[in-house]
RNA sequence: GGUGAGAUGGGUGAGUGGCUGAAACCAGCAGUUUGCUAAACUGCCGUACGGGAUUACCGUACCGGGGGUUCGAAUCCCCCUCUCACCGCCA
């Protein structure tokens, strides 16, 4: 969420860059200031009826410690009012500030200088692409046919155990997922990234410190006898690895990655969309995360997408890079860089990884400081991106590298995946 | 699941109604001195919010979380959560 001093420093800042979501924030933020400052005057208020209190507590401590009884149950009776006092602005103060807590997080998170204009997805900017498409017979087939022929996914299967969106991957098709998650582990890990193995469901503390609650909570499985929520992505726990934490200099910058398996309910999901790997309830990702500084962290975005962009590109599958426009971008981002890549089969984009720089937006939620050198504690930033998804990979994969029926297997996987075809 | 014991500042750990926002020690930071891969001494050393002469000052809140008793609670009462130990079950 945003800070109050922003939204109290310069409102209109805020409102005009909202605008670039479009999100219309001027009654939101007009309404903030108006409490906030309700907020403070009460406080004050409150503060020195309590100061009050305090005081003539003590003095009535040092009469009884004097034995002068009778006075001190004098003085005690001038508290009484003070009592009523205290009480009824403390209930005003906090209905008051229940009020704007829940208003501050209906603003999104600002994007930017960089994030382009744009109404929706056909608005992103497109700032590179790389590998080319191939060229299919007119035989190509979609990777959910090919799946089934070469015997590798059995969506049937995953409905029989548990219901659509829970595919079963057999034989070579579960090999080329353990070899994908543990190619994507070691460049990351290789690259500087911590691994970390978290667990796969989080409490409720966790949901809100990332985001997720309370607003997606129906996007979340929940275990409601134990109340813990399955995990959306490992952004969540790994990212709450540090709420509530207060880094030193010396401990930047943060990098960590982390297998986990995803769950998602994408309620409202239909269509096309779903057909095959293209949007699944549980999948397989491998995330990558940071904590900066401020002053770094477009710099550690820069090296993400370049880092992302290396793996892509090392499979050699055709990919783009999209710079998401105001309508696009997701709540919580400042800025967001889509990977996508091309399904010749499909004769589509698929988006495989989201490289995400939050600025102080989740921090925030997150209480998640540093000391800086002044020994001043701000805000850190937070990033994450995928690197990468599984499903559309492997959808890519099956599409783009078919020939005569049968898989290629992309050169730099075969060390891991032990075969080179499928 | 059962029984018992606990939860205090970065760490160890004191503290059973007012003198405790919290002893002491360790770690950390700054300085002094002796001098040299180090020691001694002195000072500082939680967070948030508010006020303000906006880095020095003042106020308020916080001793797992929530409520209660009281003029006053880390300290007493109630509820919850979590941790540890033993037993049971178990990959």
């Amino acid at each position: 969420m945003l800070t109050l001093k922003l939204l109290r420093d310069d409102p209109e800042y805020v409102i005009r860059k909202l605008a670039v979501k479009h999100f219309d924030a001027r009654e939101i933020v007009t309404k903030i200031n108006e409490l906030d400052s309700n907020r403070r005057s009460l406080q004050t208020e409150l503060d020195a009826c309590l100061a009050s209190q305090n005081r003539i507590a003590s003095q009535i401590g040092a009469l009884m410690k004097q034995g002068r009884k009778d006075e001190a149950e004098a003085v005690k009776k001038e508290v009484a009012a003070l009592k009523e006092q205290s009480k009824s602005l403390e209930e005003k103060s906090q209905s008051n500030n229940a009020e704007l807590n829940s208003l501050i997080v209906l603003l999104p998170n600002i994007p930017c200088d960089l994030v382009p204009e744009g109404k929706n997805s056909d608005d992103n900017v497109v700032v590179k692409t790389g590998n080319d498409i191939p060229e299919l017979g007119p035989d190509a087939l979609p990777h959910w046919e090919l799946a089934r022929k070469l015997d590798i996914i059995d969506f049937d299967l995953g409905v029989k155990l548990t219901g659509a969106g829970f595919p079963v991957y057999k034989g070579k098709g579960a090999r080329l997922q353990r070899a994908l998650i543990n190619f994507f582990l070691d460049i990351n890990t290789k690259a500087g990234y911590l691994e970390v193995e978290p667990p796969v469901m989080v409490n409720e503390a966790s949901g809100f410190g990332t985001g997720q609650l309370p607003d997606k909570e129906g996007q979340m499985y929940h275990a409601n006898l134990d109340n813990y929520y399955l995990v959306p992505t490992a952004e969540v726990p790994v990212t709450n690895i540090y709420r509530d934490v207060i880094l030193g200099q010396d401990d930047f910058p943060v990098k960590m990655t982390a297998y986990t398996p995803c769950f998602r309910r994408e309620a409202g999901s239909y269509g096309k969309d779903v057909r095959g790997l293209n949007r699944l309830h549980q999948f397989d990702k491998v995330e990558i995360v940071r904590i900066e500084k401020p002053e770094n962290s477009y710099a550690a975005l820069d090296e993400m997408v370049a880092h992302v962009e290396g793996i892509v590109r090392s499979l050699g599958l055709p990919y783009r890079i999209l710079r998401l426009c105001g309508g696009d971008l997701s709540f919580t981002s400042a800025i967001t860089y889509d990977f996508e890549l091309y399904s010749a089969a499909q004769g589509r984009w698929l988006e495989i990884s989201s490289v995400s720089n939050f600025e102080s937006y989740q921090a925030n939620r997150l209480k998640l400081r540093y000391k800086d050198a002044d020994g001043k504690t701000r805000l850190a930033h937070t990033l994450n991106g995928s690197s990468l998804a599984l499903p559309r990979v492997v959808a890519a994969l099956l599409e783009d590298c078919q020939k005569d029926g049968h898989i290629i297997i992309p050169e730099v996987l075969r060390p891991y995946t032990g075969f080179d075809i499928i």
